[in-house]
DNA sequence: ATGGAAAATGCAAGCGCTTACATTGATGGA
DNA sequence: TCCATCAATGTAAGCGCTTGCATTTTCCAT
């Protein structure tokens, strides 16, 4: 009798164990609430009988899945890797468990991804960015999901966010390109469409360039995709401009590099003729040479702090605050004066 | 009535539209089941009250979750993630999403995870390398969930693989190296406790020795973890050796760039002085200078591929076959003959 | 018109769990 | 000795969906 192949069940437990199945439930999820024999001799059953609970049956019965859902814009690079990492290590201390998915920078994904986990029954989401649909942000309030956005700052949005100013870490690293001398400044963008950190990026170059009398519209800027490939591409056409930059400011690291690379190709030298700089300081930041002159990102403490906040939303604990993460600059030698004319 | 402030369930829609929940359930799962004039009554009720359907519910009443999950090593660096994206990718396609954790190379998280995603109802589990305790197969086998190992070829294991020979790959970069003139070799590699790849590989560069007839017992060889910084910590070790190693070969290419980042630093030209090979053929092994001689996984293919087979195992398509995906050696410059003496 | 097959829809039984409430049995103070 | 109290456990009602089977409707050949 009960030969059946498939998995066991709480009723299969229960009875191994001469109790009811409230009984094996409670020595599952709060086993101070039953005796220590029975709660001895349950586990042993369920030990025996490799009892793993059926998930979707404790999330209907309990409407709560200590699941948190992030969706990314990708996987394909280092970008998000590090600040994620730590945020499910985070999680899971907490007894949380992640879900991750990416959107391919493609809004219709995303909103779709964004359905999916919550009718998975995430208890949280950690979303990249603000630009979205407002009709996203209805749909997450409706089904009452909290969520938070990272790798952006800016506590007078909703939903709240655990982040950095994207605008002012690039204006500072601006700011000490045209300190070096630089008036003919050319930027490699991530796309700003839908992208608020790439747009806030793009507008912290401009911002500098007008703040020290430079006329922001000479700056050179090519948008493009978060590609090594694309960004070599980018910095090939920035090199046949003229007069040609002085200086490439790359929305990120990839980007840096693709620039690196193809200087290196066209035997132009870095930075002695052409400076470069980058932006993240993900680990590419560091082997590639010159090494790049970049904006560090603290992105595991981000990861951290994201997971608490998110997980303090959750429980009801926090309406939501919003934290500033610092960045700072590293100067490691993709940087230099212009040459002299 | 019916004022609760919580997400629309199958019966709201029922109700909405004047049918029963059976046929709201058809109108979404087999159209062609329900006549137009009420399909379309329905979906118009869908779309006004926004209904998702409550997966876990689907899950429990369908015992089936279109759900595929993968447990990788780490996310941390870039090793799996183009794989995976095209994995998912395609799983997206066939209509089944994808649920990834990583195990931080550790077997217990490992085994935690697996139990997790098996409970979350998942259809079929990807996994990474054949090594792991057979009481963790015993468990897959139990709840019937089909799995596949990627990143690994094996036919005669279970479970079929979709994969490459780690062993024949590595074992015909080390050729390729002792052709050069190498007699003095050294090795890092990744930890080769519970990795079955990086075993395999050592074991390549291992018995390429042997049939060239030196003595593989010389063999230089450091493990450490997959990072950049102790590829570097390693080569800086190596580098004191007597007689000094020719040629470091890394177990991937992100040891490999710290290898380079070391000899940069210690100023020593590699090619010139030492040569260096990685292994993967990641996007950072085009970027380093030197760039890396490595062997090419066409990781892409091989996502697919695993995607294709896993899916027509769960189902019931196929038995499960393994795949053997090829790689090929490209020649990129950090690989060179040996300095004179 | 009319019977009957086929198409469309409804009914209701679960899926495996949690939990409010009910029941049982000790325990101890009056 | 008796009953209020409390700890331990049991009972059973859902959670929101799918689906086998029953019922109703449609439609056509007669």
């Amino acid at each position: 009798m009960g030969k059946t192949r498939s998995a066991p069940t709480l009723n299969d437990v229960a009875k191994a164990s001469g109790v009811s199945t409230a009984t094996v439930s409670r020595c599952l999820n709060s086993p101070e609430r039953v005796i220590e024999t029975t709660r001895k001799r349950v586990l042993q059953a369920v030990k025996t009988l490799g009892y793993t609970p059926n998930f979707a049956a404790q999330v209907m019965a309990a409407n709560r899945s200590f699941t948190i859902g992030a969706i990314i814009p990708t996987m394909d690079n280092a970008i998000f890797a590090r600040g994620l990492q730590e945020f499910q290590d985070q999680l899971r201390e907490s007894g949380y468990t992640l879900l991750v998915s990416s959107s391919a920078y493609d809004p219709e994904v995303e909103r779709e991804q964004i359905r999916t986990l919550v009718a998975r029954g995430a208890d949280g989401l950690l979303l990249i960015g603000h630009a979205r649909d407002a009709d996203v942000y209805a749909y997450l309030e409706r089904h009452q999901v909290p969520s938070l956005v990272a790798w952006s700052y800016d506590p007078h949005m909703h939903p709240p966010s655990v982040g950095f100013g994207n605008a002012a870490a690039m204006g500072e690293l601006a700011q000490s390109v045209i300190s070096a001398g630089h008036r003919h400044i050319a930027m490699i963008s991530g796309n700003t469409q839908g992208n608020d950190r790439a747009q806030a990026r793009v507008e912290g170059v401009l911002r500098a360039m007008d703040e020290n009398g430079l006329d922001a519209n000479s700056l050179a800027l090519i948008e493009t995709t978060y590609e090594i490939e694309k960004g070599a591409e980018a910095f090939d056409q920035l090199m046949s401009l003229s007069p040609r930059p002085t200086v490439v400011m790359c929305g990120n690291d990839v980007l840096a590099a693709g620039a690196l690379r193809q200087a290196d190709l066209m035997g132009i030298s870095v930075p002695e003729q052409v400076s470069v700089t980058g932006f993240d300081d993900i680990e590419l930041a560091e082997v590639v040479s010159p090494a790049l002159t970049t904006v560090h990102v603290p992105h595991r403490e981000m990861g951290r702090k994201a997971a608490r906040e998110l997980i303090a939303m959750v429980e009801g604990k926090s309406e939501g605050r919003s934290i500033c993460i610092d960045t700072r600059l590293v100067n490691r030698g993709s940087l230099a004066k212009p040459p002299r004319q």
